[in-house]
DNA sequence: AATCGGGCCTGAAACGTTTCAGTTCCCGTG
DNA sequence: CACGGGAACTGAAACGTTTCAGGCCCGATT
């Protein structure tokens, strides 16, 4: 493999020279220069970024670790954040934990060796031993989906109690009694709120809940809720999801089974994903801003990477109803 | 920042012996190891992968490039690459080049100077300025849902022609006279191929086909394709997308209209993703083995740089067509 | 008693850069 | 003409590891 000392051999200068004319062209002269240009063009010199690391100190890799890239939200999060990142010249490399923490564990501690500039951080469980070892190591990070005292670091969240009780009373305006909450793994933060929202909102009236859990936040998972709900009596006459994927399984279940929506059953889903408007009878669901949520989360860990001085900030958007088909009242 | 030198200092051996009790255990005396490990999580000692990179010459990462995240069907291949590599106890990088090449410039260049083990790329382009820049580096790499000459690299990709000749003849047989194909970027090879297969698979019939280009292989370039189709005449009573994002948002453009699918616009898709079944209609799609897709080629590429040695190979998978509602022949 | 061998550990070189204090050369100024 | 100063380049140290040749000690073998 070429290394720098080969095209400076080549090229008849120092070592110090071809470092210059790749990091700062202005200080060689302009007949030098080109003539190592092109020494490096024709060796194929690629320098060796370990190597200017170790030195320099510093990376230019931003990390990214979501909980379920199959989740179009954080695709979208994930845009926002590579819009951020690239604007200061730094990439992003995303990482899936798929909400396993031994993935997470390890893609964190991969970021930590790799000493990246920071990490964007949609946690499994903010309690885990996967954590606590990060946080030793110094590595800069901010908290993204998930709301987290400044004591510890930066987060840029969505107000979850908010949303589960956006669309907890959206159903009790409709008219509904009877209501099912699908929940995910009680092991997100994300997931105990939006039922927390739900349950607040549903207090005092006359509305009975069911919580059913399942293991996933995926449309199987939606299709095995929506099993379930077929076989209840008296069956719920409206179901709240925790997400877009599980709504869109519930839906797929009572088509096939032949119950109306919204009819017989009304559903209402969570992140308003791009497919949300496209499903069998489009889905009522509450929006996050999901580009903009990755977008400030860059902004706010490029900051306190430049400056480490500045204080943390937990960042807050409100969520917002979009009533479509799947809870629209008919007469 | 403590490196391995504050831990020798620490526990009071050498820093070799540190070395060993981090990456051979076995051959240091029990007692010293655990005085070691303890000074290790005492002063939170994190090994630094640049310098074990720069002296050890290897990573331990692999990287993958794809075309657009936001397409499940991407998702679902780096789901299987990601088995692949970890099995073999490496892990697995993604970005996301959004078909732009540039980033994709970007990205290679800087998988080139990660010096990472290997990249799974989905390229943009096969012929451009950043991929022989690419090659050039030496690293090694596998096309990943691209044919290419094994001369040059390994690959594993999906008839593309097949595909679309699967779902014109498909058309054909369900009674359609006028056909038209929404096609993405002509960039793309998969675009290309799959538009080839359907003029193969009408040649000599009587069918007239009509291609629309459009700008993006998204479901918002797909609504625009159903507002062009909507306002043609004579319409063609169907039409076939080159994946099944475009195909959601043509699909949603017809409900919108008020046209009846698939009595008045049948509609096939491409990759069979997951939100297919889900759809207004559910939709008629061709599937690709997308997981199996991203595990073979880490396969692939892990055996190339386990022994240089091994030939390339292009493997070629076959698609399979998935007849739901939207093309269903109605009485 | 001398020798051997194995277990455990040390010390230093090497990896490919960046950075910075010097050196050389030349031009302009007093 | 002497001098100062800037532009262009050089040479070597430093970054934090891994690796490997060797050294030491102790028990077993001849």
């Amino acid at each position: 493999m070429v290394g720098i000392k080969d095209v400076a051999k080549q090229a008849g200068v120092s070592i110090g020279t071809v470092s210059n004319v790749v990091n700062r062209p202005h200080v060689v002269a302009v007949a030098t220069r080109n003539r190592v240009l092109s020494v490096i063009e024709e060796l194929g010199y690629v320098r060796d970024e370990s190597a200017r690391q170790l030195r320099a100190g510093r990376s230019r890799i931003m990390g990214l670790l979501v909980l379920d890239l199959g989740n179009p939200f954080f695709v979208d999060v994930a845009r926002g954040a590579e819009q951020a990142a690239h604007a200061e010249g730094l990439n992003i490399v995303t990482c899936n934990s798929g909400q396993r923490s031994d993935l997470e564990a390890s893609y964190l501690a991969m970021f930590a060796e790799q000493r990246v500039r920071g990490v964007l951080l949609s946690p499994v469980a903010t309690s885990g031993e996967a954590l606590r070892a990060f946080r030793r190591s110094g590595t800069p990070y901010v908290f993204v989906d998930r709301k987290a005292p400044t004591s510890e670091a930066s987060s840029v969240a969505v107000d979850d109690l908010a949303g589960g009780a956006l669309a907890a009373r959206h159903l009790l305006e409709t008219g509904h009694h009877r209501i099912a909450f699908v929940n995910g793994p009680a092991i997100l933060a994300q997931c105990r709120d939006r039922e927390q929202g739900v349950r607040t909102a549903l207090a005092g009236s006359a509305a009975e809940l069911t919580v059913l859990d399942s293991i996933g936040l995926d449309v199987s998972s939606g299709l095995d809720a929506g099993a379930r709900l077929l076989g209840m009596s008296p069956r719920p006459t409206a179901v709240f999801c925790a997400n877009d994927l599980l709504a869109l399984g519930v839906l797929q279940a009572m088509v096939g089974a032949g119950v109306r929506v919204p009819d017989e059953m009304a559903i209402v889903g969570y992140d308003d994903i791009e497919f949300a408007g496209a499903a069998a009878v489009p889905l009522t669901s509450v929006r996050q801003p999901a580009r903009r949520l990755g977008r400030t989360a860059a902004e706010l860990l490029l900051a306190e990477t430049a400056d480490t001085t500045v204080e943390h900030r937990a960042v807050v958007f409100t969520p917002e109803l979009v009533v479509r088909e799947s809870t629209r009242v008919r007469r």
